[in-house]
DNA sequence: GTCTATAATCTGATAGAC
DNA sequence: GTCTATCAGATTATAGAC
């Protein structure tokens, strides 16, 4: 399950695949049925089958899909050199690093987070899935982060597995309220915009003076 | 619905009702049946018609309940007089202000917050809910609390409302991952220390030097 | 206010023709 | 790989006896 091209040119496991990651995020798994699953991709339900052995395997490959997407964008940010110099502002730098972040996301990785939230209380395996990629994950990605800023002189020392913790947390409940607001037509630019600029306060306090 | 007491002594009402929340966070709404609730309560699934005209009745309640519930905690925690001189550390007054927080929630408000996390994705009157309560009402009192703060010289003049705005974020991130390391059994007291440490942190930046 | 009985619909899943 | 047909069970909800 690696395509997420036009619709047109998906095979029907794809199609089933990301009709099944929209309806998901919209309805939950609970609330959706093979039936309406077929319906969307324009199969009967009996032919969902022939892709998938059951309901579950189509979250089971929503996972797998997700956590493969997940780790190769960390690497890749891992991997990228960010360009910086004497003068580079910390929260410049920092807004480069979480630009590169978003840019490596795998699609649909959005509408997979918002399925994970939903579950997460409910199935176990949704549970350690997210508290691995939304927690333990990005934590260590920010703390080496803050370790790199740091060694080049661009911040000033603190605990940096703590600060890298409650990075993780603030954006996680920050990103729930953006969520939140975009589903009731608040408007995309302004959440942005928000988000910067509390990233900037954020950073900005852990700056050299 | 006002009564949470012990099982025996609640009706028949507030039987389902105790017994949807702890349903509805367990297996969120959607797999939750009529049927399950009833045979939980000890009655016939017919006759928990006679109490509630449905399902979304129920979920109503719930909403009914929590934000009564939190109304009247928020109110509480406003008109509570912390005791304080010009020797008491900023931290430990704001332990003080959490721990009296904590206190005054209403009973079932931590299984109702699982509930509303559940469903605010699916649901938009939970999402609506989830927003005033986890993020407007929690930012106006963490706000107002940052100013008494500074009007005492406890702490250093900052942009409060951002401040108290990322405190919040912060909480809900850290809240969820405590939820979710709680189920898979991981230690509750370690859980309440890491969060000690974590608002330390947090409120510790804004003490004056 | 509780029960039995039942309606009407939806559910995930299978068998077998083409 | 898609379809029609069907199953067995679950679902919300109602009618009516007690």
């Amino acid at each position: 399950m690696t395509e997420t091209e036009d619709f047109d040119t998906q095979t029907t496991k794809e199609k089933i695949f990301t009709a099944a990651v929209r309806l998901f995020a919209e309805r939950g798994f609970h609330g959706t049925s093979i039936r309406e699953l077929a319906r969307e991709v324009g199969i009967k339900e009996s032919s969902v089958y022939n892709h998938f052995p059951g309901k579950n395997a189509i979250m089971q490959a929503i996972l797998d899909y997700h956590r493969q997407g997940f780790q190769t964008a960390s690497e890749e940010l891992t991997k990228s050199d960010l360009p910086f110099d004497d003068t580079t502002d910390p929260v410049e730098f920092w807004m480069m690093g979480a630009a590169e972040f978003l840019k490596h996301q795998p699609p649909l990785s959005q509408q997979i987070s918002i399925i994970l939230t939903n579950e997460m209380y409910l199935n176990k395996q949704c549970r350690k899935f997210f508290l691995d990629t939304m927690f333990d994950i990005q934590k260590v990605l920010t703390e080496n982060i803050l370790r790199e800023m740091y060694s080049r002189g661009m911040i000033i020392d603190c605990d940096f597995r703590k600060t890298a913790e409650q990075y993780v947390y603030f954006i996680q409940g920050i990103s729930i309220e953006t969520n939140l607001m975009l589903m009731d037509g608040k408007n995309e630019a302004e959440r942005q915009q928000h988000l910067f600029e509390h990233i900037a306060l954020f950073i900005g306090r852990l700056k050299k003076q």
